[in-house]
RNA sequence: AGCGGGGUGGGGUAGUCAGGACAUCCCGACGGGCUCAUAACCCGUAGACCGAUGGUUCAAAUCCAUCCCCCGCUACCA
């Protein structure tokens, strides 16, 4: 009997529509089960929304709908973004079940049974503005270890670091911009410190990627703080015995996995005890998740599995982040790139973006997506090396012999394909995604030129059975294809088995790998071949680039202002009659500039890359004079030099000289 | 300045954890071939002292140390 495994991918958050940042991590692991399954494992694949927390609350009020109708709006997108590119799920469902809010109150009251919870008084934010405590990411400050602005639960900007409500310092509301206070609170906190060894010989023998045992050993290093695990929140799960606290996202979030297994098992008539409170059992449990939340799955998930007396997993798979033009994704600059709006609704098939997010590098490395490459592997990979050596194969087959011909198999090609599929086996085992397609893209190449080299196109003239035996061999190439693409393009890969006259199409994700071996059958009709891949013209990648430039450019257009508006602004000539850099400053530069006033102001400018203290006494600039002055590096500046911003400052000055303080509009 | 990610032929990228013989693949350049195929495909040529320096080793892109540069976020770009 083999062994099981489970497989998981980190949940969506309910709040937001999908982009192909979320797919770096959904694609891989589709392909991972889909390869599984072609060798015969038992597997089953969970995911679901992630529905708790408090930015669905606020976003939900924002919109004027409970944040229940949110999670479901955004549920059912991800459910249809994920069938729309074959990522198939066993079990799809939401931490806002009742099985999930079951699951959590077991393993809360199982930590609390086993002392590794305990109470005590907190500190924690609370807006006197907005009438409510100000949960994690709703507050922010600064960092009590780095200096860093931190928001939420996590340095996310410096140290990366962890943060406990209360600890950020200088607290404000993120949602009203007023200055927060502290309030103490009765809250309860689990004893992650309780498993430094235990999460110390865990991460020893954890498989995965390296990235994320790397991180979280360098983590455990260190001091582990306990976690609270309470919050002040009216939408989540309950925490028992207090109506008055709903348990932290992170707890309810991955016990998800758990739930979704129960729910799954349940519809089949299975134990679900087999995956999750199996210890030593046969089951593997493997986690797909983004390389932003590792310090979760291999520090905090881990721990509470092992208080609860949940199993473990084996594995943990985290995927690098996906950038544009070398810019972190980010929704509100406009560098992003929606699943619907700007790929499926455009036309492209799901197959070209699973196979360019897989090919394109490594699984942990960052991915830098950009609609040129895009285009080029689409081009030059899949239809000219993939999809060309597939449909001068059977053509030529189906104009020749309108069904595979027979010759007997060369043991080369028996040897090739026989390499290319361990090597797709292994490859994807080890979460070498790029490496396993590029294994299989090798066999399309072998096939091109063995191909080539034996001329059927002339043999056939002369040699009838000689070009059948090319023929028949190439075709068996294809089928070999057809089963090693499988994973990373089975819409495409079906299609190839349904021409190539192979069983139903539904037939091709259930062929394990080793059929490969078998040889295609002679005589086997064939069906009219028809081009599986097409170029991608330029006109449409321009297409696709210019609106994304254009949501960019979207992002940054600032709103008209009336002239009253513009007149606030209060813009002067200066000249400079000072100038000297600010010590520990690389850019700043300490300036003393003549406004025309009885002294000359100190303004602090950004500009000591581009410009020489002492080239700069003398000469006249646009000068903001009523900013609101502010203290850089402790240095007190009153006003704003205006510049180009192009590679650094370029300075504007009057044509010509001017008095000092002579007014702009 | 802090944190994170990188520096490999003209561009992109593999290989770095487990050190080894001509450093991978895609594009681009150049030359040839072929015509079954989506001007495709096949063959060949040129092009990299693997960011720098030092160390370990019989052997280093790969391990160690130091440094430089680039990108992202943040900070002090007022």
């Amino acid at each position: 009997m083999s062994r099981k495994t489970l497989v998981t991918c980190g949940l969506p958050y309910a709040n937001g529509p999908a982009h192909i940042g979320h797919l770096r991590t959904y694609i891989p692991a589709d392909i991972f089960v889909r390869s599984l399954r072609k060798q015969g494992r038992d597997t089953v694949f969970v995911c679901g929304s992630d529905a708790h927390g408090t930015p669905i609350v606020i976003n939900a009020e924002e919109l004027g709908i409970t944040p229940s109708e949110l999670v479901e709006k955004y549920h059912d997108h991800f459910d249809q973004v994920f069938k729309s590119l074959d990522i198939i799920f066993d079990e799809f469902g939401s931490t806002e079940s009742q099985t999930n809010h079951n699951r959590t109150i077991d393993i809360v009251n199982r930590l609390i049974d086993n002392d590794h919870v305990f109470l005590k008084s907190i500190e924690l934010a609370y807006c006197p503005t907005c009438g409510r405590f100000l949960p994690d990411r709703y507050v922010e400050g600064t960092c009590p270890d780095c200096g860093a602005t931190a928001r939420g639960d996590e340095c996310d900007q410096g140290c990366g670091k962890h943060l406990e409500p209360g600890e950020i310092l200088e607290p404000v509301c993120k949602i009203c911009r007023s200055k927060a206070e502290y309030r103490v609170q009765e809250h309860f906190f689990f004893r992650l410190s309780d498993f430094k060894d235990f999460l110390s010989d865990h991460l020893d023998k954890l498989e995965g990627t390296l990235n994320a045992r790397n991180y979280a050993l360098g983590w455990i290093n260190n001091e582990l703080n306990d976690w609270c695990i309470t919050r002040n929140l009216e939408w989540g799960v309950r925490f028992p015995d207090h109506e008055e606290l709903v348990v932290y996202v992170w707890v309810d979030a991955p016990i998800g996995y758990i739930s979704f297994t129960e729910d799954w098992a349940n519809r089949h008539g299975i134990d679900w005890k087999e995956y999750w409170m199996n210890p030593g059992g046969d089951t593997d449990i493997i986690h797909f998740i983004g390389g932003d939340i590792i310090y979760h799955h291999c520090i905090f998930w881990p721990a509470m599995l092992k208080g609860a007396g949940y199993t473990l997993p084996r594995a943990v798979v985290a995927s690098g982040m996906v950038k544009i033009g070398d810019k972190t994704f980010s929704k509100s600059r406009g560098y992003v790139v929606w699943v619907n709006d700007d790929y499926l609704d455009k036309g492209f098939h799901p197959d070209l973006l699973r196979y360019y997010l897989a090919s394109y590098t490594s699984h942990t490395k960052e991915l830098n997506f950009s609609w040129k490459i895009f285009q080029e592997k689409v081009n030059n990979e899949l239809v000219g090396t993939l999809g060309n050596f597939i449909y001068r194969t059977s053509l030529f087959a189906y104009k020749n012999f309108g069904a595979v011909p027979d010759g007997e198999i060369d043991p080369e090609v028996v040897k090739t394909i026989e390499d290319a599929k361990n090597s797709v086996i292994e490859s994807f085992n080890e979460y070498e995604f790029k490496k396993g397609i590029d294994a299989a893209m090798s066999l399309a190449s072998f096939g091109n030129s063995y191909f080539q080299s034996n001329e059927p196109w002339k043999s056939i003239k002369t040699d009838a059975p000689g070009a059948k035996k090319t023929i028949r061999n190439c075709l068996h190439i294809v089928k070999a294809l057809a089963i090693l693409f499988e994973p990373a393009m089975p819409k495409l890969a079906s299609e190839a088995w349904r021409q190539l006259g192979m069983e139903s199409d539904s037939e091709l994700s259930n062929t394990p790998y080793d059929e490969v071996t078998v040889e295609i059958k002679a005589g086997q009709t064939l069906l009219k071949p028809s081009m599986l891949f097409t170029k991608i013209e330029d006109s449409k990648i321009a297409e696709m680039e210019r609106s994304l430039d254009d949501r960019v450019l979207m992002a940054t257009k600032k709103k008209h202002v009336s002239f009253e508006e513009f007149s606030e602004l209060d813009i002067r000539i200066g000249t400079i009659v000072q100038a000297e850099p600010i010590k520990k400053s690389k850019k700043l530069l300490k300036l003393m500039v003549d406004l025309g006033e009885t002294k000359a102001r100190q303004i602090v400018a950004g500009i000591a890359e581009t410009h020489n203290p002492d080239d700069l006494v003398g000469r006249q600039v646009a000068v903001l004079a009523n900013m609101k002055p502010a203290k850089l590096f402790g240095v007190e500046s009153r006003g704003m030099i205006l510049a180009a911003d192009h590679d650094g400052a370029i300075l504007l000055s009057p044509e010509r000289k001017v008095r000092a303080g002579t007014c702009v509009r």
